[in-house]
DNA sequence: CGATCTTTTTAGAATAACTCCAAACTGTTG
DNA sequence: CAACAGTTTGGAGTTATTCTAAAAAGATCG
């Protein structure tokens, strides 16, 4: 039997769209292929327009963008601000933290449910919590 | 008698910069005391420029960036990443993290002390923790 | 299917936030 | 104050990202 790499190819990916009221184009599954058929990974804009392009996947930067965004906003990702002046994706959406490496810039996760962060303050005036990210940064020793 | 900012507008700033080992030039003196003469602040160098030149300091682009990092790397100053595309500097060295305010891009210092992070993981291989940064996003609601 | 309408994509220009550079200037030291 | 090292500066250069208007591709309808 084949893999499902080669038989449902596809499949997977497209519900996911079409769950986030997305319209599977060519270029959304392509890019929707390569962020989430290979296990959580963090990528930038420029990675994945590398990743695209050595695939054989024309896409365009500008689509690059809005296909980040529109994922983002429609759960399938996370982004990530950790290093000025780039923006991470994460294909792990769920509740998880980072480490980040200061120097390489690498991002790894790590599960929110090994770790306890108590007693948080409560949020300023007409405020509610939207999400709390703790991200762990780490030098080379 | 007179509020200490008149008295000895200059001689804490000044202090500060020595024990960090930089030259008190007078861009250096007038950004910190813009900087520190009132209370804990989170700045962007665009703010910052838009300050000193408010306050008749002429200064560059250059220097309030060159300025910023070196009292960063003094520990005068801490490098707030929260917001894609813009960095905050934040005059609390101390203890502490952030609310962040989504659309407003507001920060909000909160006290380290109040809270408890617990069981974090072990920092990957060959790394040691630097820092850990809670970032608490809020929303208007 | 083909016309039509809407959504997407795209190349390239535009913007934003920095960073770099070589020349001018300034604080410091002897 | 001479002389040098450390600083500052305007402006050009970069990098990451957004915008824009026109072309292309899906969807819908008859």
């Amino acid at each position: 039997m084949k893999p499902e790499s080669e038989t449902q190819p596809f499949a997977p990916v497209l519900d996911r769209l079409r769950a986030a009221g997305l319209r599977p184009t060519r270029q959304r599954l392509a890019l929707a292929r390569l962020l989430f058929d290979q296990g959580d990974r963090h990528v930038t804009a420029e990675q994945l327009l590398g990743e695209a392009s050595h695939a054989g996947v024309r896409v365009s930067m500008a689509t690059i963008y809005n296909t980040l965004h529109q994922f983002t906003h429609a759960g399938l990702l996370r982004e990530v601000v950790v290093d000025p002046g780039r923006s991470y994706f994460d294909t792990n959406v769920g509740d998880h933290h980072h480490f980040f490496v200061e120097g390489t810039s690498e991002l790894h996760d790590f599960d929110a449910a090994g770790i306890e962060v108590r007693h948080l303050p409560v949020p300023p005036d007409g405020t509610r919590i939207a999400r709390v990210d703790v991200i762990v940064r780490v030098k080379k020793d």
